[in-house]
DNA sequence: ACCTGAACACCGTTCAAGT
DNA sequence: ACCTGAACACCGTTCAAGT
């Protein structure tokens, strides 16, 4: 009983989208497998879009852990690898995440804020080693991240791999733009 | 009563779509506006899914139209653009058609596939003008797609302008890439 | 061949109580 | 402060009929 049942609530919201997707979370499955009745989550949260919108910040927040030491350039790489990786493994979070919000919820803005900052950073790093072109580094950061969303998103939901030889893994059109990127970086005439 | 009850199912569903986004496509909304019972839809229409599945292959056909005749590097571009103006329009429909298919659809699976054909060509056309690196035309051709649908999914969920000052402009994006890999294409050392 | 109306098993949400 | 149980207005889907 040291967990709270706001707690619970989120983590079986979570494990049921998961398991189901995201038409499995029931405001009455949520409360059966929290132990409570189907109403005890209001007592909680105001709606079932605020509990998914808390389930939604939790994850974004365990996500924004863990980036490793390298050097900007890999460590950029190694979260856009990450960022696919989660889609593929968790669509129903993911879609969760970076779906439209249907509720205002400030814990969510913050973790997407602090996220893109630390993106943003990443990317003025590997500008200034050369290994991405010179230029607004939000601007450059927002490219980066609209393909790893968009492989990941195509990927998820089996719209890319057309003919199954596996020349669109999206792990691969990461690692193509970020060549592709340096390359610039490194032609004759940029600045 | 020349249209048939069944365009008029998809006409509705359409028409919901737009105005309240998916959850407000109910089969009893659907058959109220169709002017038939709630119930009718199961005479054309195996479930709700397969319902929805004709609506995202009918609209994927009459996106597929229209692309002028320019060069294969100009008419790209303008697909590109066309395909973010759609999600950020009608962003019920485009996540209805770009997203995970809950029901084998032989209909929508053929849109698709002449859609994604056409958008290869395109990309070996460009390829073959020094618009484009050269190489595997479908990853290449994935490679400007996902860029394309993440920044078109990332705007229409509201998670691209994070500054509000206009710097990450989906349409922008898609041109930045463009202009990216013609400069790849032209820098010395590409073959 | 196409449609209707009642019925079933669900939902999210609200409300009056209970401790 | 937190929770329950009944109730309300919805859903998608099925079924027995109707023409």
């Amino acid at each position: 009983m040291v967990t709270g049942t706001r707690e619970a609530l989120i983590d079986a919201a979570a494990q049921l989208l998961d398991h189901g997707g995201a038409e499995a979370v029931t405001l009455r499955e949520v409360g059966r497998r929290a132990g409570v009745s189907h109403n005890a989550p209001y007592k909680h949260f105001r709606s079932k879009e605020a509990l998914l919108a808390s389930v939604a910040a939790r994850e974004l927040r365990e996500h924004s852990l863990g980036l490793s030491g390298g050097s900007p350039g890999a460590t950029l790489r190694a979260a856009m690898h990450d960022y696919v990786a989660w889609a593929l493994t968790s669509p129903a979070r993911f879609k969760l995440v970076f779906g439209a919000w249907s509720v205002e919820s400030p814990d969510l803005a913050a973790a997407a804020g602090s996220a893109h900052a630390v993106l943003v950073d990443l990317v003025a790093g590997a500008q200034r080693d050369g290994e991405l072109p010179a230029g607004d580094a939000v601007r450059l950061a927002s490219l980066v991240r609209a393909l790893a969303h968009g492989a990941a998103d195509l990927a998820a939901a089996g719209h890319l791999a057309a003919d199954g030889k596996g020349n669109a893994d999206p792990q691969h059109l990461v690692d193509d733009l970020l060549a592709y990127l340096r390359t610039v970086a490194q032609a004759p005439g940029t600045r």
